[in-house]
DNA sequence: CCGTTCTTTGAACACCGTTCATTTACTGGT
DNA sequence: ACCAGTAAATGAACGGTGTTCAAAGAACGG
């Protein structure tokens, strides 16, 4: 008997629909734009149905976050086979900034409106998609540390953490920022060039 | 005749008295539950009357968001003092981080919410805020360039905008998502430090 | 004391997220 | 074919929001 399995898919179904719509609304005019209201009334529904479907609207922010981040780890995915870790770097990292810039009503989503939404992603179990795309950008680190190539001391997660707030305060203030004259992809350059190595022609005060 | 200046007078202490409130409002439970309807109450007049005195609530955040600037800008003065360049982008490196995690609503109200806001802030003028804190930050590597500490061709603007970006990331990333481990100012010594002297013992590939 | 001007407000409008009793649609069993 | 029971959907309401505006009130100058 496939009539309750049919159920059960044009349940899933509605639920996709309703994330779908939702989704095009945060990102045509963002996440403060979306209401309920008019999310039940695109999806031709009464504004109840969608309590039936997710708990209350942060329910649906917190999908829509899982969902953001999973693609931005699926951005990032392709750098990290990049053998050279320090070409790595640069390719993961220009991959995350355009990331930021093309999707900005989700990378809001993600990491700059609510702090239960962002926490939440970088933690339950090393297999989220927090601690795996963290772990592309450690890699760099470690596979340098590994190869000799950096001092022992040097402790990865601490310069992928470093790296990672760099590259998330260019994007987000790009975001937010419309002042700064550099654009993000020079910025990103800058920050990665120079973290590796240093100021260019640094002499000690004498 | 006194009487027209007294009134001035009272109209500006209760424009002053709706900001202290609203400010009160903001820094305890954030711009999202700052409400024209609380505030009238709290402020013991009808919510009409606070359009008297600010066009909309807009406008209370953007009067909140520059006085807020204005602080950053006051917490950043003293380490400006400081003649060693390098000891300076520390000491600023440091208050900027400190600000922002001490105030953190009126920080993302500064950076993280509205666009608008935040443009703003760092147009209008060099003697605004924005320019202002930039400019202290951007002579640090002015002063390194004159003294022929770094390369001619390095761009004391561009390095200054990275390293800001660099410090709103550390800031804005510890607001939002707790999940990172290294503290702040473990990040803000390790950025400083890598910016300057490139990762440590690097040695290129063989 | 009156008329004018400035200040203040109550009431309304159009929204919002959320809840719940009620209705509707549908299915399995007789 | 009908009925009972279950699952889905909704209308209406509650309490909240920012904002506007005509009306009421207070304070002043003549």
């Amino acid at each position: 008997m496939g009539i309750s399995e049919r159920k059960e898919r044009q349940r899933a179904e509605l639920r996709e629909q309703i994330l779908r719509v939702a989704r095009e609304m945060v990102v045509k005019e963002g996440f403060s734009a979306l209401s309920m209201r008019k999310l039940a009334e695109a999806v031709e529904y009464a504004p109840a149905t969608l309590y039936l479907h997710f708990e209350n609207r942060e329910a649906i922010a917190r999908e829509l976050c899982v969902r953001g981040f999973g693609e931005l780890l699926a951005a990032l995915e392709p750098g990290a086979a990049v053998t050279e870790p320090l070409e790595r770097l640069s390719v993961m990292g220009a991959a995350y900034v355009k990331f930021g810039l093309e999707h900005p009503e989700t990378y809001r989503l993600i990491f700059m409106e609510d702090p239960r939404l962002s926490t939440e992603l970088f933690q339950g179990g090393p297999d989220g998609a927090g601690p795996r795309s963290f772990g592309l950008l450690a890699r760099v680190f470690e596979d340098l540390r590994s190869a000799g190539r950096i001092a022992d001391k040097a402790d990865p997660g601490r310069l992928a953490e470093t790296v990672w707030a760099g590259l998330h305060g260019i994007v987000s203030l790009k975001l937010t920022c419309a002042a700064f004259r550099t654009s993000a992809e020079e910025l990103r350059e800058t920050l990665t060039q120079t973290l590796v190595h240093g100021l260019p022609g640094l002499k000690p005060a004498r």
